[in-house]
DNA sequence: TTGAGTGCAAATCATTTGCACGAAA
DNA sequence: TTTCGTGCAAATGATTTGCACTCAA
C-alpha cells in the first residue's frame, strides 16, 4: 500500500480514499475483478469513480485488464501481484494461476521470429478441473 | 459455403438469408469481425438479427469469439478457418495469423501437468510491427 | 400450411460525460 | 487557497427482449 501511494504521488495524482480503497479490493482478491465487482464490495463510492479510478490506476501501471471467460476483469500489475496467466474451470468458474517460464521464452520467440517487438500477450486456458471431471464420472 | 448450410440443416436450423449473409461477411474478411462490423458491412438485416444470427452460429461451432486490443470479435471456426492466434501492432492495427505448433503443445502441456481436462485457450500477442519500428526509428 | 426466424421498437444494462461541490496538497 | 477528484445525474452506447409478420421447409 505504501508502494501505491509513492506511485500516485509520482505521477502527480493525489492519495484519495476511493483510490486507495479501490487498490484495496484488488490486492485482498483472490480473483481478478470486474468494475461492478469493485462497486458492489466498497459500496460507499460511485460507479463513475469505480471506473475513473480504474481507469487511472492502468495509466499508472498498477492495474491491468484480464480476461476471463470473455468479461473484461482487472487485477494489479505485475508490480503487486507476480507474473501469471489464468487456468479456467468452465463447470465450477474456479480461476487458478499458471506461471510458465518456457511457456512465456515461447512467446518471445513468437514474436522475436516475426520482427515484432513483444509488449504484452494474453492468455487464458479452459478446461474441466480434476474436482470437477471426478464429479462428472 | 456448402458445408456450412449442412451444419445449419445437421442442427435443425433453417437456411435463411440472414445466416447466409453474416457466414459470407466472416468468410470474406481477412480479419474478425465485430458485431457492428458485421452490421453496417451487410447493411441490409436488423441489428438485432446480427446479435441472434452470431448467437446461434456460436451454438452450433461456425463461428468463435476471440478478443482483439480488448474488443470482442467473430471469426469463423477451425473447421472453416485453421487455428490461429493473432499477433496485434499496436501502432498500425495491423494483424498477422499465428500458428506454432510446439506453443499449441506446451498449452497442452500445462493443462496436463494440472490435471484439467483442455477445452479452449484464447491468446493474443500486442507488439510493434517490423515496419513501425522502422517509421519509429 | 405453420412455426422458426426476422424486423422493428422499446427496454435494459454498461459506460461516459458535464458540472458543482468537497477535500488533498 | 487552489485545483484535482468526487458524487450526482443525465447522456450515450451496446446488447437484449417482446411481439407481430414473413418466409423456409
Amino acid at each position: 500500500m505504501d508502494d501505491f501511494k509513492i506511485l500516485l504521488e509520482r505521477h502527480g495524482l493525489r492519495v484519495t480514499n476511493p483510490r486507495k480503497l479501490v487498490f484495496d479490493a484488488l490486492l485482498h482478491s483472490a480473483n481478478p475483478l470486474s468494475n461492478a465487482d469493485v462497486f458492489k464490495q466498497i459500496g460507499t463510492i460511485d460507479r463513475a469513480s469505480v471506473y475513473r479510478t480504474i481507469e487511472s490506476l492502468i495509466k499508472i501501471g498498477a492495474v491491468k485488464e484480464v480476461y476471463i471467460g470473455w468479461k473484461k476483469l482487472y487485477e494489479l500489475t505485475d508490480t503487486f501481484s507476480p507474473h501469471h496467466h489464468h487456468l479456467r474451470c468452465i463447470k465450477c468458474g474456479k480461476l487458478s494461476h499458471v506461471s510458465d517460464a518456457s511457456f512465456e521464452k515461447s512467446i518471445e520467440t513468437i514474436a522475436n521470429d516475426r520482427g515484432y517487438k513483444l509488449l504484452a500477450h494474453h492468455f487464458e486456458i479452459d478446461g474441466i478441473c480434476p474436482d470437477c471431471q471426478l464429479a462428472i464420472a
